[in-house]
DNA sequence: GTCTATAATTTGATAGAC
DNA sequence: GTCTATCAAATTATAGAC
């Protein structure tokens, strides 16, 4: 039931962001009420924190081991976390939409978002080596999720097709 | 007054999103009740259309015409929206927010959304001319709306600083 | 245009039975 | 763990006086 507490939680908070949705809302989701809820997680705070946590996780096993891997391959890697939110979630990032609204969601969920930006800005930085003038880590990860955003917002998803294919062309080169 | 609430509610939405602020928000902020806020503005999704309407059309007005430019100049006059919001404001952009909320906000504010990307997008079409191999104009629009985002959340304004720079060099090569 | 007053609903959260 | 019942506060919105 935890799981698919934080499950149905995920989803609301990548549609509609922290204030989108309610306890009552996770609670129809999973078909219990919205006290049974609070017995799992005492405050809406825990609970988005906990599925934070829980996607910045994920995100690192999905990654793995940056080192001794190709420039392209690990663009592709990293693009594959967002095309998948696109095409097959049809969501948006879950810290992107969190870094969005960071300057109105409680204080102490920012640095969980903070930390998915640098896990994925450290983990392409290690990757892709610190030659100069070549393509950044930065540049990728903001591309990526400002592209899901387009995407999304235009349901255009060759946009962040298009994107993603730009940057390994780029780091193949 | 009119002015002031859209003023207001404009600094409202770029903090906290479409769900974050209330009529009550938006009259403390101005100084009036918030029956008051609803005389000029009926309804919450008409005075986030409004200040969207507002946003764009304001965007537009500065990008000016695109015809003639060289290609970094046009980036930089993009970029400049970003830098704005990222270090003047301290906001996101308006636009931006809405569209990571963009399947929890009201349908009808949808395509206002989308107009203010095709807005940037073919006006950096139009400046950078549509080179097979070159700079596309989802690339600039992406990165930058992405990279404020990552920017205003780990509060490093140098973060959108250097995306714009590198954006501008790679218009000049 | 702005106010007071209030309706109708929703929200995050708690107490206590089972 | 889940339920019923409920609370206090907040929310969008309206009616009507000034």
């Amino acid at each position: 039931m935890r799981e698919a507490i934080l499950d149905a939680t995920e989803r609301r908070v990548r549609q509609g962001g922290y204030n989108g949705f309610s306890f009552r809302d996770i609670a129809a989701d999973v078909g219990i009420k919205s006290s049974s809820v609070h017995y799992h997680f005492p405050g809406k705070e825990l609970l988005v924190d906990a599925i934070a946590e829980r996607y910045i996780e994920r995100t690192r096993e999905f990654l793995g081991d940056p080192a001794r891997m190709r420039a392209d391959a690990a663009i592709e890697r990293v693009a594959a976390l967002f095309l998948k939110a696109d095409e097959t979630d049809g969501l948006m990032c879950l810290c992107g939409i969190l870094a969005a609204e960071s300057a109105g969601i409680p204080p102490v969920l920012r640095p969980r978002v903070s930390a998915f930006f640098t896990l994925l800005i450290d983990w392409l930085t290690t990757a892709l080596g610190e030659k100069d003038g070549s393509l950044a880590a930065g540049e990728v990860v903001a591309q990526l999720e400002g592209g899901l955003m387009v995407s999304q917002t235009l349901t255009n998803p060759a946009f962040l097709r298009d994107l993603a294919a730009r940057l390994v062309e780029r780091a193949k080169a």
